[in-house]
RNA sequence: GUCUUGUUAGCUCAGCUGGUAGAGCACGUCACUUUUAAUGAUGUGGCCGAUGGUUCGAAUCCAUCACAGGACACCA
């Protein structure tokens, strides 16, 4: 039951008393004609006059009314817009007759949206502030805001409540307009290197290009299950094939997978394809377009992220057996036998899965010893083929691929190889990824021969990156969860009891 | 999925070893024409997350469930 609430009440009846007295309560009739950063930006100079005001100068402002404080025949509020936030002074004398009493201290309060008339001035105390005329509702607010101090903090709310987050902190506003620049400069930075966006199916036949289970939908036309896309790279390749040579696509994935600070069921990748390239191609433009993000978004090379600063002029590149040792003080004479590997992962409390191959091993020492390590920007390179089914092989070592992750701050940001464009070795691929699949991995990759026919009629040389948006967003806006970069976060949806044994009978 | 902590007024939070529910903000009323979380006075406001149990008596103890935070596991 909506609105039992009583201060709701209060503040509908406040409603209709504006409605009766000839105040709309929800009027469109706006004639704003300035942000309140122009009008902060435009009236600086107010602060030098002797008068400290200039009558002859007036504006229209609105905004929601974040703070009033009401002194008898005058009044000070608050109000906030997208640009900003600016005081308004309201006197009793400088209103029609009755308004300030009869309409204003009564029926309007904080959480309203109002517009406002009048003239700059600075205050007593040195603020620059409006100098009300006029005053009109433009949107009674029925639900009062959160306690003015504190806002909200809890987390519960700020995520299945955005909207009251958003008006209540305005630092969140921040951290999601630099998400969409960093969106819109990549978009800029790859249209620039001649890349070409492209939108391929969301609703595969095959869920495909990664390692992951994938949600399932059905398509009831087709009487066919549809599994919503846990990557891009498949469709992408394929454009590769048919002589796109750089191609590029921002979108949603879509993994049937856990929930935490760093995973939510859908989240956002760039992945481009660059033909006649390889992965050590990939390494030099990542280090560009890092360099342009830190450039346009006015960054330091010195990041600071939580109690870490990271430094993105030391890329380091380490290839992953060596870093093993190097870094996850694995001794090396271990790190090529399967025994020796998890005797050393037992001898360390860390349980593996039997049946493990050695490049799956290999794969455990990095996640357990090496991965949280990797402070500074980090490519670790020549991944093991076991565990990189879409990766070319290195023609030195064809046990190892092409391949490179980055990795920040101790997490993977962006998966890079060299594409394996040999249609039998790719069939080979897949095959081993049905052997592992038989053998209990429900997360190994799906046999695709429509991707294998693709290939047969020849990819060019092609080099492909994918680059989790939301962890890089994370990254440059200080934020340790990815739901405090994600506008609706993914969230358990509250049961309501009555609702459900309704459903039950 | 496992462990752990939390859930009390619209919001932010108190509430000790069980004894009939508290503050600040917000809201109502009154005072106040330069305030800065305005101030002073006064009042309203609660199925103490849900369901069971123990008890003469439960916000408090126990169990189950729901949701959330954190850690671990899996993964990007």
């Amino acid at each position: 039951m909506p609105f039992k609430n009583k201060f709701i009440q209060q503040r509908i009846e406040k409603s209709e008393t504006l409605r009766k007295e000839g105040f709309n309560p929800y009027s469109n009739d706006s004639h704003r004609n300035c942000t309140i950063k122009k009008f902060l930006n435009v009236n600086s100079d107010i602060a030098e006059m002797e008068e400290k005001r200039d009558e002859n100068r007036n504006y229209i402002v609105s905004g929601r009314i974040k703070l009033l404080r009401i002194m008898g025949k005058a009044s000070f509020v608050k109000i906030e817009d997208e640009s900003g936030t600016l005081q308004i002074y309201v006197a009793r004398d400088n209103l029609a007759e009755g308004f300030y009493n009869d309409v204003f201290k009564k029926n309007i309060e904080v959480g309203d949206i109002i517009e406002i008339s009048g003239y700059p001035f600075v205050t007593g105390q040195g603020e620059l502030s409006l100098h009300a005329d006029n005053l009109k509702m433009l949107t009674k607010a029925i639900s009062p805001l959160p306690e003015k101090f504190h806002g909200v903090t809890d987390k519960e709310i700020r995520y299945r409540k955005r909207y009251l987050d958003l008006i209540m902190n305005s630092e969140v506003r921040k951290t999601f307009q630099t998400r969409s620049k960093v969106i819109s400069l990549t978009r800029r930075f790859f249209e620039d290197k001649g890349f070409l966006e492209v939108e391929t199916p969301m609703m595969h036949p095959i869920a495909g290009g990664a390692n992951a289970k994938p949600f399932v939908t059905h398509h009831n036309a087709l009487g066919i299950n549809r599994f919503l896309r846990i990557a891009p790279e498949l469709y992408l390749k394929r454009l590769i094939v048919g002589g796109f040579e750089a191609v590029f696509e921002i979108n949603r994935n879509f993994r049937n997978e856990g929930m935490d600070a760093t995973h939510n069921p859908e989240f956002t990748s760039i992945e481009f394809y660059w033909a006649y390239k390889t992965y050590k191609d990939l390494i030099k433009i990542t280090k560009e377009y890092f360099e342009y993000l830190f450039e346009h978004l006015n960054l330091p090379t010195l990041l600071p992220y939580g109690d870490l600063k990271i430094n993105f002029d030391n890329f380091v590149e380490i290839p992953l057996i060596e870093s093993l040792t190097t870094i996850g003080g694995v001794p090396a004479e271990i790190t090529s036998d399967k025994e020796k590997i998890v005797a050393y992962l037992n001898s360390k409390n860390v349980t593996v899965k039997p049946g493990l191959n050695l490049g799956q091993l290999q794969g455990e020492l990095f996640d357990e010893f090496v991965e949280e390590k990797l402070i500074d920007p980090t490519f670790i390179t020549e991944y093991p083929v076991e565990i990189s089914p879409l990766a070319r092989r290195s023609d030195a070592n064809p046990e190892i691929t092409e391949r490179f992750e980055l990795f920040i701050a101790g997490r993977e940001i962006a998966n890079a190889f060299s594409e394996l464009n040999d249609p039998v070795d790719q069939l080979s691929r897949f095959e081993g990824q049905m052997d592992a699949k038989d053998a209990g991995d429900d997360e190994a990759h799906e046999m695709d021969l429509d991707f294998i026919e693709a290939l047969s009629y020849g990819m060019a040389p092609t080099a492909g990156q994918g680059i989790g948006i939301d962890r890089l967003v994370m990254l440059l806006t200080n934020e340790h969860s990815i739901r405090d970069v994600l506008l609706f976060p993914a969230m358990k949806p509250i049961i309501n009891e009555e609702h459900n044994q309704e459903e039950e009978n």
